[in-house]
DNA sequence: CCTCGTCGCTAAACTGATTTAGCAGAGCAT
DNA sequence: ATGCTCTGCTAAATCAGTTTAGCGACGAGG
């Protein structure tokens, strides 16, 4: 690849000056006394040759890559990895970075390899991502230098981006409210262990967080909360049957995420319910199938671009405060109407 | 990042040999006539000081990063890019490779820039992937060294992985046949410009091929295909519907692909049909969303991390011939049964 | 005793950039 | 004439490896 590149000392060599002198004028120090037109020369001369540094031997030097190294758990090879990678990798062109992608799938061995093959590539920095939002132990090799911690957090304070996950809870139980529901919405996706270990996840507690103190602050209590051992389509698929087996018949329920409302929608199918006639269903992650439902789903977005490009900037602009929340924008879609019965009017959205 | 790095150095020095001996002990060089003692001087030195080799300095001598390129036009983002760039990982660790990934987004100014990174970085190879399977004019900048198209074909015939979608349309029509659907086999997703300009999808008319073949094999027609402006969700479900209206109704429904088959779903519940009872579904890809619907959809997957590992074989070992097809294999779930109404046993599956 | 070959190892060149230290010449003041 | 500063530029060191060329010691053969 790239055999007879042309070099430094090439371009020099065709404007008559050292490399030096071509090295200084093509990184554009301030303060050396060349000349006007030797800058003219050089200028013309990489062009002419279509010169383009050689990044290998500028690293030796300055020890710096324009290389950060993207590590995950796993995720970059799950449908929630790409608009992660996508957003940092956007952000790192705009940079003159590149992004070097590696996996660890959780395996120590996998991990310390890993680590291993991007510290001896000298990257400028490591963002270490997981796939579901939660505090995972760093591995102390990569703490040597620049570290960003997307989509988790670690018990070292290091800076971190996170999705807002209470203002996302917040903004669902305050949709429903504005659509007029009250004392009549129920909660799928309860789990003890999410909510309680924050190695497994933080995003069960926040959502649940925002969620119950909106509702309060309205008076409003739910419904029933539904425990599920994970958030898969047929935990959602057997909650939504319980609670249709109940004597009172929610007119919204709240999924904890898109998958439990995929399980749902399938539930409310089966008995007959129309949605958001019947009965109104909100969730949270904006899955790609979220809009392949009908009627298309209503959902708190996980940012994943926006996160991934945070984390690029946190890494290499430094400044803002450590953890960074990134806001999750509900999209409003057409699973959310008034309550069943009610004479209320939805409000425009 | 790795400030005080352990050098070849200060290996030699500890083993009190030259660097020339502690580098060609270390990469085992034969032919060298450094004594058995010499190579467990230096081995132990690199193991009690944790020496790593400066990947940048070593490359500026020999050429070589242990590095490859994963190029990509919009494949990185999407949910089917995972598997790829899995399978790519894994197999560039098993050679001690790591993946630097770019995407180029269809914009040739993206691409040129990527192109250029990558180039200045001297990456051994490159894999230029596509997200759909189709044919594409590669970059000239990249014919310079080795490439492997993913995904893809090009004019210039160069190495390239493509899944097995003609075999797949044949196992897919096996396994209706199989299950004894004869004549009122419907097709749902035809689609002129897919099948006719390679430019946009080898898919279709390879699929489509294969399909035809087999069922004329067993003196089978199809009793109707539906054409869509796309292969999404509300297509497969316009086609279903438009399919059920019909005098004649299907015993199976074939679709191009799982989206498709998504809607097919939608609105065969919305019929009040069952699958497989009153009419089979089967369909290509095998998309996580596949396995989520009741039943559980039956469909030749697209082999996804196989097709990104032996892009890297193909890139990094040479051999094997240039246009290599992957197969699909058959995702055997539930929607596939005996026509409706029909004595017919189901085969053992 | 001289030459030759082999063994075990090393000095130095080389890769392509950045960076430090400093040189030659011009202009000016003393 | 001498010393000084300023201008415009360059030689050489440096980064951390790999690779080439070859050196000194030793033993064998003539």
């Amino acid at each position: 690849m790239g055999r007879n590149r042309v070099t430094l000392a090439d371009v020099a060599k065709r404007a008559g000056l050292s490399k030096t002198a071509a090295s200084m004028v093509l990184n554009g120090r301030e303060g050396t006394r060349l000349s006007a037109e030797a800058h003219q020369r050089v200028f013309a001369a990489a062009e002419e040759l279509g010169y383009r540094p050689n990044v290998a031997a500028r690293s030796l030097r300055t020890r710096k890559t324009a290389t950060i190294a993207f590590v995950s758990d796993i995720v970059a090879t799950t449908r929630f990895a790409g608009g992660l990678i996508r957003g940092a990798l956007d952000a790192a062109r705009e940079r003159d970075h590149v992004l070097l992608i590696t996996e660890t799938q959780g395996d120590a061995a996998f991990e310390q390899y890993a680590i291993e093959a991007i510290l001896d590539r000298q990257v400028d920095g490591v963002i270490y991502a997981a796939m579901a939002t939660r505090r995972l132990a760093v591995p102390p090799a990569i703490l040597s230098g620049p570290v960003v911690l997307l989509n988790a957090t670690s018990a070292e304070k290091l800076p971190c981006v996170l999705p807002d996950d209470e203002r996302a809870g917040v903004t669902v139980a305050e949709t429903l409210l504005g659509h007029g529901h009250r004392d009549r919405i129920a909660l799928i996706g309860r789990n003890r262990q999410k909510e309680r270990d924050p190695e497994i996840s933080l995003a069960a507690e926040a959502r649940l967080r925002g969620i119950r103190a909106t509702l309060a602050a309205a008076g409003v209590k739910l419904l029933s909360e539904t425990f599920c051992p994970e958030w898969l389509p047929e935990h959602g698929y057997t909650a939504t049957r319980a609670l249709l087996g109940r004597p009172e018949r929610p007119t919204a329920i709240i999924c904890m995420n898109d998958r439990l409302a995929f399980g749902a929608y399938q539930a409310l199918g089966e008995a007959g319910l129309t949605i958001p006639n019947d009965i109104s269903v909100i969730s949270f992650d904006d899955d790609p199938t979220a809009s392949w439902l009908r009627p298309r789903l209503s959902t708190a977005a996980l940012p994943h671009e926006q996160m991934g490009r945070r984390a690029v900037e946190l890494l290499l602009d430094g400044e803002a405060e450590s953890p960074s929340f990134v806001p999750m924008p509900l999209r409003r879609r057409r699973s959310v109407g008034p309550p069943a019965g009610s004479p209320w009017v939805a409000p425009h959205d």
